[in-house]
DNA sequence: GAGATAATAT
DNA sequence: GATATTATCT
């Protein structure tokens, strides 16, 4: 019985995504505060294209307090790269210039496979029962991920299960037999995302009352330390997802900053703890391989969505 | 279909 | 009141 759990578990810490891969999520959410002090915004639709309910929220007045003016490492760069120069001028009509930025939606978060798998790992460490959001979300540990995203994400996660219990114990073959692990299960373009992670065999059966030994808690930080070879893990989530390269490495953010443009975002630390950043390496630059993707130019409802990850696209 | 948001329940 | 879960919307 407890076999099971010390197998999955070892594969579990196998299959730990490196430093590497989970730094890209820190980033990408950038705070409406952040946004703002860089003059981001929509590029081509602004709320005034949006007879919709956009949630325009007029007379936000701006903190005070927003503004580190301290030695901003990333105030340097401003909009003024020849990227952002189109930008600007593109951007120069609707509200952006003094639209509340404090209120400005987050974009879409982009469930990425690498971000489903950190998802996974938390709820399989905590367990179905102590896998709510709020702990999840803390367990994660990704900074800018909300307690909403876990939230939605687990619902539709949690359908998923539902289905493939269905599938195991009604089918009776049921190829996968509630081992899990191997995604050979439902087919992939039903649950692309869910699809890419392994799924904790108790996960699909009805979790016996053991003695909860669920672990205390137990941050990935600290885990992460003795494992980056995994890097498979990213392969096998680019087979799966074709789409997507795993190329984890473009230092070109959003900002058309320099190589050396270390970011750092006081907005954004405000999780729970943070222990010890991963990516120790004093001195070293820690730029993050992400890039935002902001998808718009339909007329109609250009909605910005983040990528956490480089979508080579260029 | 994915993710956010509103509504409702605990 | 905060958080979780469900339902609905975009």
């Amino acid at each position: 019985m407890r076999e099971d759990e010390s197998n999955w578990f070892s594969k579990w810490e196998e299959e730990l995504p490196p430093p590497e891969e989970l730094m890209p999520l820190s980033q990408t959410l950038i705070t409406p505060d952040l946004a703002l002090a860089f003059d981001i915004r929509n590029p081509s639709n602004n709320s005034a294209s949006h007879p919709h309910h956009q949630q325009q929220t007029p007379p936000p007045p701006p903190p005070p307090t927003a503004q580190p003016p301290s030695s901003n490492p990333l105030a340097h760069s401003q909009p003024s790269s020849a990227e952002f120069a189109a930008d600007s001028g593109e951007l120069g009509s609707g509200a952006a210039g003094d639209e509340p930025a404090r209120t400005l939606k987050r974009p879409r978060l982009v469930w990425t496979p690498q971000l489903h798998k950190r998802f996974v790992d938390a709820v399989a460490h905590l367990g179905i029962k102590n896998a709510v959001p709020k702990t999840i979300m803390q367990l994660m540990s990704v900074e800018g991920l909300t307690r909403e995203n876990v939230a939605s994400h687990l619902q539709k996660y949690r359908l998923y299960l539902k289905r493939m219990q269905g599938l195991s114990s009604g089918g009776g073959g049921a190829g996968n037999g509630g081992g899990g692990g191997l995604a050979v299960s439902s087919d992939p373009a039903t649950d692309h995302l869910f699809a890419s992670s392994p799924v904790p065999p108790h996960f699909l059966h009805p979790v016996r009352p053991n003695s909860d030994h669920f672990l205390p808690f137990v941050p990935m930080a600290a885990l992460q330390q003795h494992h980056q070879q995994q890097q498979m893990a990213a392969a096998a989530a680019a087979v799966a997802h074709p789409h997507m390269q795993p190329q984890y490495h473009r230092q070109m953010g959003p900002f058309g900053s320099p190589p050396n443009g270390q970011f750092e975002h006081p907005f954004l630390s405000r999780q729970t703890q943070q222990p010890v950043h991963r990516m120790g390496a004093p001195g070293h630059n820690q730029v993050p391989s992400y890039v935002e993707d902001l998808e718009s130019a339909n007329g109609n409802g250009a909605r910005r969505v983040l990528t956490l990850f480089p979508t080579g696209d260029d």
